[in-house]
DNA sequence: TTTT
DNA sequence: TTTT
């Protein structure tokens, strides 16, 4: 699967330590949920910070690495693209949710 | 607000006509479905076609635009930001939903 | 070598065919001329388009579906990383050229 | 300009400290020299780094922020635009340089 | 000429 | 040297 028809580009902070599922066949699962904070001048002249939280999936290599050098906090840019899937929730409901499969990531810098 | 920190590119089709809206201020806002389409191979050596559809907003004079040349089958390239919203439906429930929002497109080819 | 840290995004038409070497390994590069042409308007309200010329290289698999499926005047969408590059000409003078590595490719439309 | 047809990612460590030029109209220019480092193992298992360096011109007030908070050694994010141009060298003899315009930079960290 |  |  490549990234020339759906490639998602973000820069911003963790929210939390990096949740790591691992499974049977010992491939690694990691879930991040990611911060972009924005600022503009609205109508009125006012600053208006948006900010988006994104959940960001990644697997195998790139979960452990994750696991093992990422915080909550840590400012990272990353490459990705997005997935957007449907899951029956505990009460049968179908429900409706948007991801990020993670490429690739970098850590810019740690609150630390 | 710019699109250092949240920019996503999709190529894909559309699978209706733009569905617009029109609203006092004659501001103008335009709905798409857009799907990407990639092909893998898994495990097992079998072809594997993962199509994803995308809901994207476009405002003002995309949306003009949009309202004049899309139409359902055209493909577009298209570059905007991951927007994650919540709203509530007719009862009362709280929903989350992805929309991209568009800054630039172009369109590429078309059924006829 | 990924595209995290270093990568480039076109559309834009071939000015010429594939130019393809084959080396002694089987080894296939391609070569692709691609015009990227916007328009602007400038401070006098005149329309003003600006072309650039880009220098494309594609290696294996992806030189051999170059020279399969590209033609003079196609459109393309292209995903690659930028290689910046010192070489001797034939009177011994070092020259700097500019090219971009292609990773990825998609033909978009044809002139015929 | 828009970025959907041209765009440039880089994320890199700034080489020397920007370079400005004021204009008559008081319009700011700022150089910067940025180096991509990037990792690979080549055929024999040997870990090769190849590092790019681009060039990147920044205009108005982009041009003032890079003087005010940017140094030597740098890490930042960019989007920008290739630009290609020829200019006549002391001797006359026609040259021809790439450049990155750049929309949008972040510095991400700081080497003190 | 940077950085890890 | 392309294309709209």
């Amino acid at each position: 699967m490549n990234s020339l028809k759906n490639s998602v580009r973000l820069v911003g902070n963790l929210g939390m330590d990096p949740e790591i599922k691992t499974f049977d066949t010992n491939k690694k699962l990691a879930k991040l949920s990611l911060a972009t904070s924005e600022s503009y001048k609205n109508d009125k002249g006012e600053k208006i910070t948006d900010t988006q939280w994104h959940n960001l999936v990644l697997w195998g290599a790139q979960a452990k690495i994750a696991e093992d050098v990422l915080k909550k906090g840590d400012e990272i840019v990353v490459e990705g693209r997005i997935n957007n899937r449907s899951y029956l929730d505990k009460d049968g409901n179908k429900k409706y949710t948007s991801e990020i499969v993670v490429n690739e990531f970098l850590k810019v810098s740690s609150r630390n």
